[in-house]
DNA sequence: GAACTATTTCTGTGAATACTGAAATTACAA
DNA sequence: TTGTAATTTCAGTATTCACAGAAATAGTTC
């Protein structure tokens, strides 16, 4: 591994702040980043001389990584220490992280406002508006997530068609506002 | 305010972690959750009581939710307190929720990719293939943003509909995967 | 199976963040 | 004004989270 350039440093910084912000620690967020710019897989020893931080924070933080999905461990020929990449494919990429988050997040939201719902149904105690208010909440889940259970099925270049449609689209197939 | 039953604290308490996970202050998403399905504005004083938390924090978690547009002052007849209530429409409230985030995060984003870009071009130090791999994020940020651009003007009742057309949408437009 | 290298787990520490209670400010009424 | 209630700001404290370094484990090679 070479010493990073200064755009690589930039988006690594920003990638890594960036993280935070949506719940994601910041070295994993920075080693997704070095990654996903590397022409090659690193090794780990690679990361830590890269963003100058422990080993075995090196260590956790690729074990994080993998468990969403995006980095994976490869080997590279004459070398037997561990190797990572990155997924490259951007959409893919998001795609696989939407998928694990709707899985650990949006999925047991929803279970929990099915027991709300139904709980609420029963007791005397919760108001009608509160119970009415939680059903919304759950078909706009309900709605949102059969959406994008359809939408992911499609290839970016089919998305990017259809933004080009624009509101001609509702139009033409009469389900417009 | 009366005494949160069951139902509302199991809904505060999954919303509050629910924040966390994405960045927001738990306090701040619990006072939301808590206004959402109040059938009334509260003022501060009756926040404290029904979550337990300090004035101040109340005071300066309702200054956050103000900022991101989802909570509202609001006066109640015959009291000088201020109240507080939520927007209701889930759709809307995600609309502005997504639109601030984009506003906060994606486009800072989308400008530190284009001057990595800029400066990667310029200078020797930076592989091609890390220009390449910042380039592919860049368009898909592009992509992704004019597409939401279009969709979030749509109301729920359109989006539920192409739903259900599903992948006979990409048949029919003949833009299939 | 000993010696080495690579990797992971664990524990204590430091930094960042959230929170409280007090003090200061503002808004209003008399 | 002066007094009172409401709200905000601020400074100190507590809690949570991230991290480094050490210790333990696993994996290789001879």
């Amino acid at each position: 591994m070479n010493k990073l350039s200064p755009v690589q440093q930039k988006f690594i910084l920003h990638w890594g702040e960036m993280g935070t912000r949506w719940g994601i620690n910041r070295t994993v967020a920075q080693i997704h980043a070095l990654l996903f710019m590397s022409p090659k897989p690193l090794n780990a020893e690679e990361i830590v001389e890269a963003l100058g931080v422990a080993r075995s924070n090196v260590s956790t933080s690729l074990k994080e990584l993998q468990g969403w999905g995006i980095v994976k461990l490869v080997h590279v020929m004459g070398d037997k220490r561990d190797h990572f990449e990155s997924m490259k494919d951007v959409w893919e990429m998001f795609r696989v992280v939407l998928d694990e988050r709707k899985k650990r997040e949006i999925d047991p939201t929803m279970r929990m406002l099915s027991e709300c719902i139904a709980e609420a149904e029963k007791d005397e105690e919760t108001d009608e508006y509160t119970e009415q208010r939680l059903r919304d909440l759950n078909e706009f889940f309900e709605n949102t997530t059969a959406w994008y259970s359809q939408v992911r099925k499609w290839p970016m270049t089919a998305i990017v068609k259809l933004t080009k449609l624009g509101d001609k689209l509702l139009k033409t197939l009469g389900i417009g506002g």
